[in-house]
DNA sequence: AATGCAATTAAACAAATGTTTAAAACAAAA
DNA sequence: TTTTGTTTTAAACATTTGTTTAATTGCATT
């Protein structure tokens, strides 16, 4: 088993192949509704691969979960993190950071928020998270906006809606669409417009 | 077939067992990932009449969709329809009664945006409420507000927020909770603290 | 009580789906 | 070229899962 090393190379190695179409077909379709087939055919190689090299479908799966994961926190954690910055510059950094995340990848919020729904316990690592989270200076700031008075509500809220607004076109995107509301052409202009407005949205909020 | 008259009875029909057996069981994991035999269980009744009463677990499924899509749209249309009602009356009226259906019903949201993505296709009943919505007094009111130059950017953000800030909590609340960030017992109070805070966010948003 | 129709059941069936096997193809080393 | 170990393939396998069948039960009407 030489797993050939993984450089960034001419054509991928069969097990980049499979995990290029694992990310592909679990992120865009969830867990229960992809086929092992689907990602054989997605990666053009054969069925039996999959388990050649990823011993069962579950363990495939768990392993773009963390990846997808790890994306997620890895782009805001330098953002909460960095006690140099202002509330306002981090919420700038957390928005940009995120909708730049997100046009590339429009699928990771569904898939995530769904996927967590029947309890796919990966709380060990997820727990992790929150922890990374709740110690961040962001979160202090949050809670030190409270303490001063300036908010009168609970700190979360300020959490919910920056995640609430960035991530809500992407959740709710195929309905919007098909529902005619929203036209594709429109999306991504709106999402670059949304760039510019949402920290300024926030601060209002903070500010009322 | 006698569909035995629905009247709201002691002991619900085999029927009504099996839609409300499968509204539970569809709407908390989904399409996919929802076994026929899951909701015979839930229904404490023989696999068998699954079919028998409903043909098919895509027809039953159809039927729960339906109807859950009919109750959203009916929350919000006597509102949005309203055209004796200011635009912040309106933004008022879309918050309560959305926070207080969902907060009965958690699993709506995750449930209607997870299954709109594989293109299940009900958009002939889909594309009929986007016109519903499009051709409301709430959309027109916000069509003239851009006329009037009172917001500088497109009045479908104005939608995406006041969903996105109402929605969101329910979408995220798994990861929330898993990651430790939301606690339980926080949860209603803060949805109800919500109730009041998102009207004033928006239209501070509107006058911004 | 007897008849007929609807409702229910246990079992079987067929298709789908995750996984394994055994042989073939391939590539590197001797 | 032969050998050895790895990768790939087609096929088979076992389980899950949606659906159907055929028999039984229950109930209302005669």
């Amino acid at each position: 088993m030489d797993k050939t090393a993984n450089t960034t190379n001419a054509d991928p190695s069969t097990e980049e192949k499979i995990m290029d179409a694992a990310r592909i077909v679990f992120t865009s379709k969830g867990y229960a509704a992809t086929k092992v087939r689907d990602i054989a055919a997605q990666a053009n190689i054969n069925l039996a691969l999959v388990n050649y090299y990823f011993r069962s479908k579950e363990k495939l799966f768990d392993l773009i979960m963390a990846e997808t994961m790890k994306k997620l926190f890895d782009k805001i954690k330098p953002v909460i993190y960095n006690d140099a910055t202002t509330l306002n510059e981090k919420i700038s950094g957390i928005v940009d950071n995120y909708l730049e995340l997100l046009l590339e990848n429009p699928e990771l919020p569904l898939f995530v928020v769904s996927e967590m729904r029947s309890g796919s316990d990966m709380l060990p690592k997820m727990t992790g998270n929150g922890k990374l989270f709740l110690e961040s200076h962001f979160a202090k700031q949050l809670q030190q906006l409270q303490a001063e008075g300036k908010i009168k509500f609970h700190p979360i809220n300020i959490m919910m809606n920056i995640l609430g607004l960035v991530v809500f076109p992407f959740i709710g995107r195929p309905l919007l669409m098909k529902t005619g509301i929203l036209k594709e052409e429109d999306f991504k202009k709106i999402i670059e417009e949304r760039k510019k407005l949402i920290p300024l949205w926030i601060v209002s909020i903070i500010n009322l």
